[in-house]
DNA sequence: AATAATATATCGCTATGTCACATATAACAT
DNA sequence: ATGTTATATGTGACATAGCGATATATTATT
């Protein structure tokens, strides 16, 4: 695993980057977001479950309780309107903040 | 500026970086940041002593005090062979990670 | 019957960036 | 002379957010 303060700050940007073309609940997002990372990034539940709260809280993402039969109960988070606008928003961000990194850290050619 | 919490994790990458090729003092360090970053980066002191205090400490960074006539007292830091090994090791890991979010965020070929 | 995978939840801890403030010298303009 | 800006270092209190550990409970597998 990384070091764990480098993952501050782009937490949102999976998530919402995750419910961005259909609903997903938290589990799933977890799981997710080790399996396309190859297991470099991993979400703690302690971490994930409480942003899905925050995000949620600011109107970013909207969750509604998903009961079947034969499965546990699962909360599902879509992107909301306003969220759509703030995942663009940190795209543009995270972009810049990567290219000043790259830029300072002399890995422009890296 | 960018989101405070994007920060988190980078500035030890940054700082080692930047004392890579040759001595320097936190005030230069600071300057240097925010001008090749284009202001995108900027490091408050009340993070950027501490931070040098803690990578001394640690033995990754070697700092001594530099009394110059017409200057004011400067602390300047140099890498250290086994900052140099972790600094090597940041720029693998910062790869890894920026690799990781772009993947899953949606952003590899943007 | 036991174990693992699924699914959500939270307490306490820790790391680290920031705000605001403090000190002090040198350079420059008025 | 006086004031302002840039240089240069330093710190106490605070806020944020990820993590380890732990908890509960259902479904699937062995």
């Amino acid at each position: 695993m990384l070091d764990r303060e480098l993952k501050k700050g782009s937490a949102e940007l999976l998530i919402l980057s995750l419910v961005e073309t259909r609903a997903r609940h938290g589990y799933e997002i977890s799981k997710m977001i080790e399996a396309r990372s190859g297991g470099t990034l991993k979400f703690n539940v302690a971490s994930l479950y409480p942003l899905l709260y925050r995000l949620e809280k600011r109107g970013w993402i909207e969750g509604h309780w998903l009961e079947k039969a034969g499965q546990k109960r699962r909360r599902c988070y879509k992107l909301t309107k306003e969220g759509r606008k703030i995942l663009k928003a940190q795209r543009t961000t995270w972009q810049s903040f990567v290219a000043a990194i790259n830029q300072i850290a002399g890995l422009d050619n890296a």
